[in-house]
DNA sequence: CCCATATTCAACCAAATGGTTGACGATCAT
DNA sequence: ATGATCGTCAACCATTTGGTTGAATATGGG
């Protein structure tokens, strides 16, 4: 759906929210671990969790009195396509464009 | 660089600049074409041309007194690659793309 | 029970975003 | 030269965004 691109592509548009899910990469972490590298509000990073949660791209799960957030990469991958779908016009994705149609439609190379 | 996955994601989190960089994957346009299947005002698009333009999405050229818009996929290229990181999506799926399109669009590619 | 920890809520603020209209500078055709 | 076309600029407006602080709401530990 074209609102699912618009969260996914304006979450990512901010350089916290990135390093966020690159934090999150590593493993799962409580809201106040992920605030703790930034000089920002515990508020203001529990509302940057909230953007990352309303478009898809981590879960967050209350245990205890301690709120675990989790990344959902495949959040990502309709965005992925969408984009991938720019970059088979450029020469250095045509090896791996011809690579999917041979895999795709058994073409001998 | 930081600053430009900002403009890249930015850009691409609005539905009308997406909706124009699909049609400029067909071909270059001028932006009064551009800004004809919407129904917005000349000003409103070309605002949108300038903001694509600084994500280094797109490239203008005035040639006489049209000004001309063409796609550049390459910029992609870094977005891409970050989101690359997240998992391992299907390294390319043009059904996925153009299924994408037809549902955002209801265009035929 | 009392206190510290974990997180959000509410209210506020400045700045950015997405849009409009009207006037303007170029450029082309007649 | 006149006039139509192409596109941007300037000013304005409403809404959203990214941030703050201070109070409130769990929850867990001794």
């Amino acid at each position: 759906m074209t609102q699912d691109l618009d969260a996914i592509f304006a979450a990512l548009a901010d350089p916290t929210r990135r390093a966020i899910l690159s934090m999150l990469l590593e493993d799962d972490m409580a809201v106040t671990d992920v605030a703790d590298p930034f000089e920002m509000s515990l508020t203001g990073i529990s509302k940057h969790l909230t953007i990352l949660t309303r478009a898809g791209l981590i879960t967050q799960e209350k245990r205890g009195r301690v709120k675990w957030c989790k990344l959902e990469p495949d959040a990502l991958r309709e965005a992925s396509v969408w984009m991938q779908g720019f970059g088979q016009f450029e020469a250095i994705n045509l090896d791996a464009f011809e690579a999917f149609l041979a895999r795709e439609f058994g073409a001998d190379t």
